[in-house]
DNA sequence: CAGGGCCCTG
DNA sequence: CAGGGCCCTG
């Protein structure tokens, strides 16, 4: 851990100070929690309320039409009924047989040994910490600096101090560009000195004229040609200068992006001085600032300095496209925002509203830095702190909620319901954390999907990345109810229940982040699938493996359903199957080399503190904020007994050998839980997958 | 996880 | 032909 003063390190040491596992979720209620394992959130409301009325599914003729319609559902179930019972049967007889060889002492199934010692995922996560503040801060220093150091370097590679590593490939080409840069730096020199005239040159004309040139193509043509040139001149240096003002009050700081292109302009109208005035005002007519990069003046055949000048103006030219698209985003997302748009007040002139701008700009990259980065940062604190909130201090940023439970493998027992059954949630420490990314990529989709919500953009499926549908009227982050709210809705029939660990009772509330315009009106419906419906998904495959359309159409009452959406669905129970047979097959032929096969059945139990069991639930249930259902463990072991003894009898060498397990595994499916009728995601809180 | 190819089924 | 599923790939 280093010590650079870190605006995020705070967050290592305003840490809550109850133990790992120790804190009760009812004696703190007013310091975060630890439901079950609950990402930090954003701010996401449910509108559960809403969803009782008019969403109010389970009305029965829907159903009724929904089963009826839906592969004689009940056929199905009828027939799996049967043969379950048959397997269990078959089963139980077999575990009776050989009850002596029940044993975790298979490594294959055993509770999972060794793990990564969750150190070394904890230290990897400051460092990208640190990388990433880097990043965000390089947008805004690094341009000036990278200025500066090509201008310094030069100098100090003569004493050799300075960058090592850097210098060294500098060092490497210093000599043959020594001469050149040199002299491009008197240039440049040259060049401002020459830009103050002009400016001078152009206030005289200014005075002289007013506005009047501007009037028209007639006056400008009346005036005499050198003044034409001048001012055509001139009014590019205007732009120029608008247009980076504008940039630099967008970011932070200067950003080279624009201070560089800024000098070669600068070159490229000093030169200007003997070109056609004629074509550059052409030129500049067109508002051509984008083609402004040396090309347009063809410099890129003018000499010998054409090809690095050309590689780096197109750098810097593709640099600043995306600096300013990145500004744009930003500042979309600011104005649209509700205190920003508040303090945007009205804009006295170009000088005001560019301050504005500036301001709400500023604000919305700190906001979405913290918006961000905290949720990458919460990682490596999560098992002994809570982040503080207090962190990201932004005027404009929606309170990040303090009272939600933070994040997912929080195992905090106690929070768990008593009928847990996850051994290893209690006896290991959380797995070593991936860095949530999705949880950033979710970031970022909130970010622009309400930045470009107020614009005119897309319709129906022409994104297939439906994540992205940015329709105003399809956000792409839905209501996501609490079930916690629900429980007394709840049909007592939902043996499995599934939810754990839900919103960890009194207080909870919802998930509110304050922003309601993320959440559909009732009885809408989106056109995209967010994060919320994959993860729902996911825990919908521990029912159901091979959902048909119509099933689907019925867990997932919220998302409007289209070809696109449904065959996205489709697609992924479909990945999910892949990784549940995948899985099987791995560990069937790993119990084969060890044989395991031939020590009878029971030593193929599926329990769940095996490495298998955690595999699973950690695809499918990542944040462990759902129970995985018993019938989910006996599909899977059945599943992983079909494979073993295809294996064992070489049937695996038929190219075809595992479509008669599908067969069978696609005969298991159980009734989801009517909890999954309801929108949103059936756990307690948010959790991107 | 998504896309595309291929196959099967109704 | 469309829908759905598996496989392979990125």
């Amino acid at each position: 851990m280093d010590s650079l003063p870190d605006p995020f390190s705070l967050e290592h040491t305003q840490v809550f100070s109850y133990g790992l596992y120790s804190s009760l979720p009812g004696s703190a209620p007013s310091a975060p929690r630890y439901a079950g394992g609950n990402p930090p959130s954003h701010p996401v409301a449910s509108h559960f309320l809403r969803s009782c009325g008019p969403q109010a599914f389970g009305s029965y003729g829907r159903r009724h039409a929904n089963e009826g319609s839906e592969e004689s559902g009940s056929d199905r179930e009828g027939r799996e009924g049967e043969e379950h019972e048959e397997e269990r049967m078959r089963r139980g007889a077999v575990a009776a047989d050989f009850p002596a060889l029940v044993g975790p002492s298979l490594s294959l199934l055993l509770p999972r040994g060794k793990r990564l010692p969750s150190c070394v995922a904890g230290d990897l996560s400051p460092d990208l910490v640190r990388e990433k503040r880097v990043c965000t801060e390089s947008v805004d220093k690094g341009a000036a600096e990278r200025e500066e150091a090509n201008g310094k370097e030069r100098g100090r590679s003569v004493d050799g101090q300075g960058m090592p590593e850097r210098r060294a490939g500098v060092r490497g080409k210093k000599g043959a560009r020594e001469g050149r840069l040199r002299q491009r730096q008197e240039l440049k020199v040259l060049l401002r000195e020459t830009r103050g005239k002009l400016l001078e040159l152009q206030e005289r004309v200014w005075r002289a004229y007013g506005e009047r040139w501007r009037d028209g193509e007639g006056q400008r043509a009346a005036k005499g040609s050198g003044d034409d040139g001048g001012i055509a001149r001139d009014e590019s240096a205007e732009i120029f200068s608008e247009e980076e003002e504008a940039s630099d009050q967008g970011m932070s700081q200067k950003s080279p992006m624009h201070h560089l292109p800024d000098n070669d302009a600068e070159e490229r109208r000093d030169r200007g001085q003997n070109d056609d005035a004629g074509s550059q005002r052409t030129a500049l007519a067109g508002g051509s600032l984008w083609l402004d990069c040396g090309l347009v003046r063809g410099e890129w055949e003018a000499g010998s300095e054409g090809g690095p000048k050309f590689a780096q103006t197109l750098k810097q030219e593709l640099s600043s496209a995306v600096a300013r698209v990145i500004d744009r985003v930003t500042r979309l997302y600011a104005q649209s925002g509700p205190s920003s748009a508040a303090d945007l007040g009205p804009a006295e002139g170009e000088g005001a509203k560019l301050e504005n701008a500036s301001r709400v700009n500023k604000a919305a990259v700190s906001l979405e830095r913290c918006e961000a980065l905290p949720l990458v940062l919460k990682r490596p604190q999560e098992k002994k702190a809570t982040q503080n909130p207090s962190s990201c201090q932004n005027p404009l940023l929606p309170q990040l909620n303090p009272t939600l439970p933070q994040m997912p493998h929080s195992h905090v027992p106690a929070l768990l319901p008593t009928h847990s059954k996850d051994p290893f949630l209690a006896s290991f420490p959380p797995a070593p954390p991936p860095l949530p990314l999705p949880v950033l990529h979710y970031t970022m989709q909130h970010l622009f999907a309400r930045s470009l919500s107020t614009l005119p953009l897309h319709k129906d499926c022409l994104s297939p990345d439906t994540f992205l549908d940015f329709s105003p009227h399809a956000p792409s982050f839905p209501p996501l109810p609490l079930m916690g709210q629900l429980d007394g809705s709840l049909p007592a029939s939902d043996r499995d229940g599934g939810r754990r660990g839900a919103a960890g009772g009194a207080g909870s509330g919802y998930a509110d982040g304050g922003d309601t315009s993320l959440y559909l009106p009732g009885g809408l419906s989106q056109e995209g699938l967010s994060p919320c419906h994959l993860k729902k998904a996911k825990l919908m495959f521990f029912y159901a493996r091979y959902p048909s359309s119509n099933t689907l159409k019925t867990y997932f009452p919220d998302v409007k359903f289209n070809r696109c959406v449904t065959s996205q669905m489709i697609k992924w129970f479909s990945n999910f199957r892949e990784f549940f047979y995948i899985q099987m097959e791995r560990f069937a032929r790993q119990a084969a080399r060890e044989g395991l096969a031939g020590r009878g059945e029971a030593a193929l139990r599926l329990g769940r503190d095996s490495e298998l069991y955690r595999i699973l639930n950690l695809h499918y249930n990542k944040s462990n904020d759902y129970q995985v259902p018993d019938r989910f463990v006996e599909v899977s072991e059945l599943a992983l007994r079909e494979f073993l003894s295809a294996i064992q009898a070489g049937r695996d060498a038929d190219p075809c050998w595992k479509k008669s397990i599908y067969k069978i595994i696609c005969k298991l499916d159980s009734p989801v839980p009517d909890s999954f009728r309801l929108p949103g995601c059936p756990v307690g809180v948010v959790n991107i997958v």
